[in-house]
DNA sequence: TTGAAAGCGGTACCAC
DNA sequence: GTGGTACCGCTTTCAA
């Protein structure tokens, strides 16, 4: 490297051995020197510019300080704020975090999941785990610290942090049957996913639960959490169910979906069709009409995870914990009560 | 760490020298070894299930293959997908990819460039450079490779991947003007960033190359390329020049703050106040109105941005290209004529 | 063609 | 309290 001042040019500068260097400058191990010979170090460590090289006491130490995430699109809005409020808790106590990206239909080029290991990773943030997925597997035999989040997996083996999909519907469905709604379907996500296989039981029990019953045509599944696959998934249950009166989209960006299915059938939001959204990206405040739909935040599940993945680390946390935030009703314009005669 | 197998367990296991291994290991080398000892190790090394430890390599070896980047916000849609683009390229060529962010709000607390630079990252990028700004002193200092995207530098000192934003407020400048509008007026970003000040510039230029004059009122800066800075710098210039029949805005979410300042005013777009933004971040096609905007490409700018760093440290690049990619004029529902009279 | 040995820059454990 | 030393896992130079 680009002649750094090692440990050892500060030793000699100071006329100490490395060792003590290295004492002298480990906050823990400061208080067994003696306080001038400290001041000495960390004046010549100063002023010759020295960092210790992390490859080098990740290599003695075993921990390299480093933490993976992998995510199925790092420019998705619901995933580059889970990174962000990562990131924030992580530096915050000398971590660094390394991104990688694995989208579904790139399946596993230079397998990414090795390629973390290799890197000796001290964690791993999982978020692009679908529910038949061997990669949690192959984190226990490696025995690599993980954590999932946004989506989780059914058995349950690992800690994860997720939203509560199945109360987020439920806040959907209730608030449309509060407004008189009892037609009601809805556009699921992929079902290989929890949020997309939650998120419509979620609908089905809520459903059931107001007293209002579900048919295979009230629903129909997006191949994708996008807005081209929520079109032709709009399309198909609105030919379905040509009487219902309100939409519960999986996201929303199936919710923007629906919205371009009824522009072409000339059918307005809200006054012939409600549609509620969930996540709450940002700039669905300013789409016309401004979509209601269920926040999550993000950011919180990302800060989450990443204490979450420290305490593991740190010992502290012998069980799996499951965690699950609560998602918050935003009503906005695209949600009214039915049509009159409806 | 975890028990991984390193060098010496495939060693012992197919009976040869720990070098042995390692040159079976590398593809360049591998050539001077005998057939079937190659093939044994290769076996053994897939059996064990041998993964190279990276901190060892990059202690030995000066090269980390790790590659840092700093934003000012990791979840902004500017960045993610700069960063999005720039994980790819990295990833197909074996690099990883640290992501800090440091918002100008946080100064440097634990500083982010040192953490880098300590952790031997072999090249640097930086999206987060203001006009005056040290870090790229540092770095020259320090001697890592870097390159600055999104926002460059006025020096020009090192390599930077920006868009022609001179040439993007020339095309909304000119499509206004050509859709017959006189009273044109610029809600400008941050001067202390080259995007607010050379947006600001090309906004000028293109006004004087049409033969309109621009004095100071026609000009408003906002706080941030935020929203809600938008508001009050819009309202400001709606206040100044009345007349106005159209706004530029330096950035998208500029110009949603204009559509608010609009709003309260009760002055519909693009009726009676046409409005431009810059970027094309996703969803303000779906706006109302469908905002006009210069389109920027950023995934774009990402890749382009790691296929320089990589050349850079592969040597292959001895001067300090400074990439102007060519925005797009994408014209939707906020612009339309000057009314009637005006 | 393969083996041996010397480090890369720290850390941890043992002496004193 | 401080110095000495071995060693983390790999690459690389030198010998054989």
């Amino acid at each position: 490297m680009a002649g750094l001042a090692t440990i050892k040019d500060v030793a000699r500068e100071v006329g100490v051995h490395p060792s003590t260097v290295s004492r002298a400058l480990d906050p823990s191990q400061r208080d067994r020197l003696g306080e001038p010979i400290v001041a000495r170090v960390l004046e010549a460590a100063e002023r010759l510019g020295y960092r210790p090289d992390a490859a080098a006491a990740s290599l003695r130490s075993g921990r390299s300080r480093l933490i993976g995430i992998i995510v199925p699109d790092i420019a998705n809005p619901v995933f580059s704020p889970i990174i962000s409020g990562l990131e924030r808790t992580l530096s915050a106590r000398g971590y660094a975090l390394i991104v990688a990206d694995q989208p579904p239909d790139r399946p596993e080029q230079p397998d990414i999941l090795e390629m973390l290991v290799a890197r000796r990773v001290d964690g791993l943030v999982l978020a692009n785990v679908s529910l038949k997925d061997d990669a949690v597997e192959r984190c226990l035999r490696w025995q690599v610290p993980v954590v999932l989040v946004n989506r989780a997996e059914t058995a349950g083996r690992v800690p994860s942090v997720v939203s509560d999909d199945v109360a987020g519907m439920r806040l959907a469905v209730e608030h449309l049957v509060g407004l008189g709604h009892r037609a009601i379907v809805h556009v699921a996500g992929p079902q290989s996913l929890s949020t997309g296989s939650l998120r419509r039981r979620g609908f089905i029990e809520a459903m059931v639960a107001a007293g209002l019953s579900v048919v295979d045509d009230d629903i129909a599944e997006a191949a994708a959490f996008t807005r081209e696959a929520g079109l032709p998934a709009a399309r198909l249950l609105l030919a379905q169910r040509p009487d219902a009166t309100a939409v519960v989209a999986a996201n929303d960006l199936l919710a923007l979906g629906v919205y371009e299915a009824l522009r072409e059938q000339g059918r307005r939001c809200p006054d012939d069709v409600s549609v509620i959204g969930h996540n709450d990206m940002p700039l669905v405040d300013m789409v016309s009409p401004a979509l209601s739909t269920i926040r999550i935040s993000h950011r919180e599940m990302g800060e989450r995870t990443g204490e979450l993945l420290l305490d593991m680390i740190g010992g502290v946390c012998a069980a799996t914990p499951q965690i699950v935030t609560q998602p918050l009703l935003i009503v906005r314009g695209s949600t009214a009560p039915p049509p009159q005669g409806s």
